[in-house]
Formats: C-alpha cells, sequence, structure tokens
DNA sequence: CTTGACTCCGGACTATGGTACGGACCCCAT
DNA sequence: ATGGGGTCCGTACCATAGTCCGGAGTCAAG
C-alpha cells in the first residue's frame, strides 16, 4: 500500500475524488508529477505523506480553519515558522472557547426546550422564548 | 418604541436591513401590511413581536440551525406542533453534542500546538502531527 | 485489440447566508 | 415645495466548500 491513484487517496482520507482535486487546486496538496512514459499523460501517484496531509485537512476543518488558513498551516509547516504557528493556534483557541460557550449555551437552552414540550400536551410550547438566556 | 421602520427592527436585532429582508423573503419575517394610506406605498411598521422573532433567529443561528429549520421551528410555534418541536431540539441536542466534542478535541490539539511551537526555538514545530489524536 | 474503468482537466453548477445596486417612490424638516 | 434620507423591490453579486459534467486520454484484462 506504499502507492495510490487518486481514488485510494480520497478513500484512506474519506473523501471524494473531486474534493482532492478541488484541494489541489487551492494548493492544499501537491500534484504529484505524472510519471508519464512519454508526451505527458498517466495517472498520479500518492504517497502515506499524502494521506497525512489529507487528513490534517480535515481535522483542520473540524477546528474550524478555513481552507485558506489550512493553506497557510501547512506552508508554515513547510517554512518551519513556529511564532506564526504559535500565533494562529492561540487565537483560534480563543475563537474555539467562545464558540464551545456558544454552543454550551444552545444546548442548555434546546433542553429546556424538549422538557417543556414533553411536559405536557397543552398550552404553547415555548419555541420562540426557548433562547431567551 | 412601539412601532419601528424596518431600520430599527434591523437595528434591534444586530443585523443588517438587507438581511431582515433576506429573511423576509425567506419566510422567516411577516411582511407587515403597509400603512399605506392610499395606492400601495408607504413604509412598513415592526413591533416588539418581529424584534422577539429576529433575536430568535439569530439565537437558533449560534445553535447550529439553518435558516430552513429555523422557519419549520418558528411554523412550529405557529402551529403548536409540540412533539416536532421536542423531536427537533433532542436531534439538535445530539448534533451539538457531537459538536462540541469535536471542538473540544480540536481545543486540545492546538493546545498542544501552541506548546510545542513555544517550547524552543529549533526542530520542526509539528503542526501536520497537531491533529494526530 | 477492444472494452470498460479510471484519470485528467476546465468550467459550470449547487447550497448557504448574506451583501450590494439601481430606480422608483414616499415622508419629514427646512 | 423641495430636497435628502429612508423604504421598497427585483436582480445581481459575493465567499465558502464543494460537486458534477463532458471530452479526451490511458491502462489493464479478456
Amino acid at each position: 500500500m506504499k502507492s495510490m491513484t487518486i481514488a485510494g487517496l480520497a478513500q484512506q482520507g474519506r473523501v471524494g475524488v473531486e474534493t482532492v482535486r478541488y484541494y489541489q487546486r487551492r494548493g492544499l496538496i501537491a500534484e504529484p508529477v505524472r510519471p508519464s512514459s512519454m508526451g505527458s499523460h498517466g495517472a498520479r501517484r500518492y504517497g502515506e505523506d499524502d494521506v497525512r496531509r489529507l487528513r490534517f485537512i480535515r481535522a483542520a476543518q473540524a477546528a474550524g480553519f478555513t481552507l485558506e488558513q489550512i493553506r497557510e498551516l501547512l506552508d508554515l509547516d513547510a517554512n518551519n515558522d513556529r511564532a506564526r504557528a504559535r500565533a494562529l493556534a492561540l487565537e483560534r483557541i480563543l475563537v474555539l472557547d467562545h464558540k464551545i460557550a456558544e454552543l454550551s449555551n444552545a444546548r442548555s437552552a434546546l433542553t429546556r426546550l424538549a422538557n417543556a414540550c414533553g411536559a405536557s400536551t397543552k398550552g404553547p410550547c415555548p419555541i420562540l422564548q426557548a433562547f431567551d438566556l
């Protein structure tokens, strides 16, 4: 399993082939040289590094980074720019903390709403009031 | 402050006028009858109910509902469909729990990354490894 | 040596949630 | 009564992150 084609890479990264191609266009994944015996056609081959890169992209996305920011992170990795990487990470942690708090509040509101709507079958279910924190 | 124009409503809901109009097109906010003395022109007037509705939309968005789902919630509120409202709330809580866990993991990963990148100035800053949980 | 699966590529299309624009119209203060 | 700002309306445009399409080339098995 040392070398695979784009379909294999996509599968290992749990994304579609078109998504891989899209990331290539966006500069997130390098387009390997084609081992064309002649002319310029032939399928590209990918390895473990590409799979790691692809997985990193998905994880970073889950962390809320945009593809553009992920592109920067990958560049940073190549450049070994520790300070900038650290700054981006700390910045994102702040946003994440905010987001986590927000979602937790929303969760409380929804729990209250679900309880209120389950409590009885009469009277209005206070949907609009659910988020009045 | 009993009645206001669209600009006032937008301000109270901390959104832009264009956004209010967009929500109207999407059916999230009713378009009040225009108190046209004659013909069919005259600015619409909005009240506290509309502000509440607008704020609800923003809060529900923060909870991860799409505008389409929010439209459904608002319809439910009008219809008093407790069961469906409860189901939507419970469903969303599951997604929220998943999302919160995901973001918490990402936060840990970023904290480790920030530490690693701050620890020393030499050696590679393991950006790609940051999300290998 | 043909057929079918896969690849490459550019460009068009989708969904979501807005944001901007231009012309027509209307209301209020000066 | 007039001029500027606000409103109304449709349409167009934006960013993000894909997803799909059609044609052309290629490769491997039968």
